[in-house]
Parts: C-alpha cells; structure tokens; sequence
DNA sequence: TATGAATATTAGGTTAACCTAAATAGTAGT
DNA sequence: ACTACTATTTAGGTTAACCTAATATTCATA
C-alpha cells in the first residue's frame, strides 16, 4: 500500500492470523520444552478441536513452516520459526507497552489482537521506547530484534 | 476471559472486525458531509465489490446498528454509531501513538489493525498519555471518551 | 418524459477456518 | 503380546465474508 517495507513485511500480508497463532502457539510448545509438539497440546491451547489442528498444521506443512509427523507431531522449518518468532516478539513488547508505558494491567486479549498487526518499524520504535526489554510481564523471554543486536 | 470488562466491552466480543470496518466506513461518510451513504462510496473505500456491501449492510440492519433504505443508501443507528465511535477514537488515538510517542510514520495499515482490539482501559490510558488529542495527525476530529469529560 | 448511463440488488458460487462423529494408530499395563 | 485406553486422523458439514454475472432501479439529460 505504500513504500519502504521490508520483504518480509510484504509477505506477511498473505499469512493469515489465523495461521500466524498456529505458529505462535507451536513456538510456546518448544518454549515448554517439548523438542516435538503434539496435536493435543497445541488445539486445548489454540482452543480448538484436535481436527482443526490437523488441518492446519497439514497446511502449514505445505507452506513449508513446519515439518509434520503423522500421529507424532509437528516440528518448525526456518521459514516458520522466524515467523513466530516475530509475533511473540510483538506481543511481549505490548505486554510490556500496557504495564509500563501506559500503566494498566496486562491484557491478553490486546496483546493476542494486536500482534499480528505490527510492522517491524513499529516494533522497533517500541523496543527501543521500552529500552530493549529482556522478558515480559509474565517473565517469558523477549526474542531480539535488530535494533537489540548492539546489546547481544 | 477475565473480569473487569464492561458489558460493552463483553459484547464487543459478538461484532467481528469486519462489522467493525463496515460501521467505521459509514461514519467517515458522515464526516464527509452525507447525510446518507450510497453503497458505491461505501464499498470502493472499503475496497470490496458493490453486492458484498449491500449483503452485510443487510445484516447491520437486522442487527439494529444501521437503517437501510433499499436503492438510497444507509444511516446509523445509535448502537451503530456507538460502535463506529469507538473504532474511530482507537484508529486516531493509535496514529497519535505512532507519530508523538514511537516518532514513526503513521502507518495506516496498523492503525486499520489495530483498532479493533483495543479495550476502553487500553484507550483511555493512551488518551491521557497523548492527553487528550483533539485531532489525529491527519486533522481529523478525535471522538471524546469518558476521560476527556471534564475538559469538554 | 423517454432513454441511456450509472448505481444497486439478486442469484449463485467460492474459500478459509472452524465443527462433530466415526475410524484408525499409538501406548501402557498386565 | 494382548487389551483397553488415549490420541490422532478422516470424512463430511457449517458459516462468514467475500466474489462475478445477471437483473432491476434510479438518475441525468436530451
């Protein structure tokens, strides 16, 4: 719609949300220490129904986000990964917009609504107004962004 | 999912993003000085074909939020209007946010996301932190929320 | 006031993202 | 290694929100 963004944030438009949770969801999955992630967990997660999982995470496996075992589980690709990651970098930063810049308590409802909506620019200004955050609200770990690197 | 949301709030639940932009279409018709919006207009700035518009124009109605005057064209009920005021406040509030606090472009296509998953708690603490905008970077008008009460 | 152009509506179809019920595969305990 | 239980997948269906093509209405102007 209009210029200067960045390719990934172009091809973003065609992902979903939909399929952005998904993903999310499979990056807590490993964040809970399962090396691979089982239908089960991510649908009571997702809350859905097990076969809406299926279907998904078959798609998914077509875009080449993850890999799929059927009856074991699902496992990232790069493609995905760096996808997910982004997303639970943008809603751990707007966890922390709502506790510390505006004061109000955390709500998860925004921070899900919201994170699938930023551009990489917009999370960096809000990176770097949080002074590059390492964990959230909750005290999970913030995924860096390039503005964070010099700080690595 | 928690407490604390006002029944407003709860119902915001029901009224999908999608009603939310039909609604917010009709209000920028308003300030564009129609006292009745033709569904030509509505739907090019919504970007959809003419027939969609008309379909859930429909269903607005039958919803209370909108009065539909087959061939003429579409006005708001106050529950429609209230809905659109509210989308509105969040999509000019969250470009303040942008241009004064994050010193970004303003990027409508955040603002466009982001609207609709803002609660009144959200928007008032970012109402006070911009204290109280009149007008969003583009110029326009900024409908008031409770918090701006007392300087009306 | 008739008529052609513009606008709006109806009819019928598509797709993404869900669902339930039934079938199949894996797993744990004896 | 069998059996009972749990987890997963397949099959088939629903709904919201779009679409195009065809039809109907309104409007502008001769």
């Amino acid at each position: 719609m209009r210029g200067g963004k960045s390719l990934i944030q172009e091809l973003q438009i065609s992902i979903s949300e939909s399929v952005q949770e998904y993903l999310e969801i499979l990056w807590l999955s490993e964040e809970d220490g399962h090396s691979i992630a089982k239908v089960g967990w991510l649908a009571k997660r997702l809350d859905i129904a097990p076969p809406s999982a299926v279907e998904m995470y078959k798609k998914l496996e077509e875009r080449g986000f993850v890999k799929y075992y059927p009856y074991r589980g699902i496992k990232f690709l790069d493609a995905g990964r760096k996808i997910a990651k982004r997303v639970i970098r943008n809603h751990r930063l707007v966890e922390l917009l709502m506790k510390q810049t505006l004061n109000i308590d955390v709500d998860e409802g925004i921070a899900c609504g919201v994170e699938h909506h930023l551009t990489e620019e917009f999370t960096e200004a809000l990176c770097i107004l949080l002074e590059h955050p390492i964990k959230c609200p909750h005290g999970n770990l913030i995924p860096k962004g390039n503005c964070c690197d010099i700080f690595g």
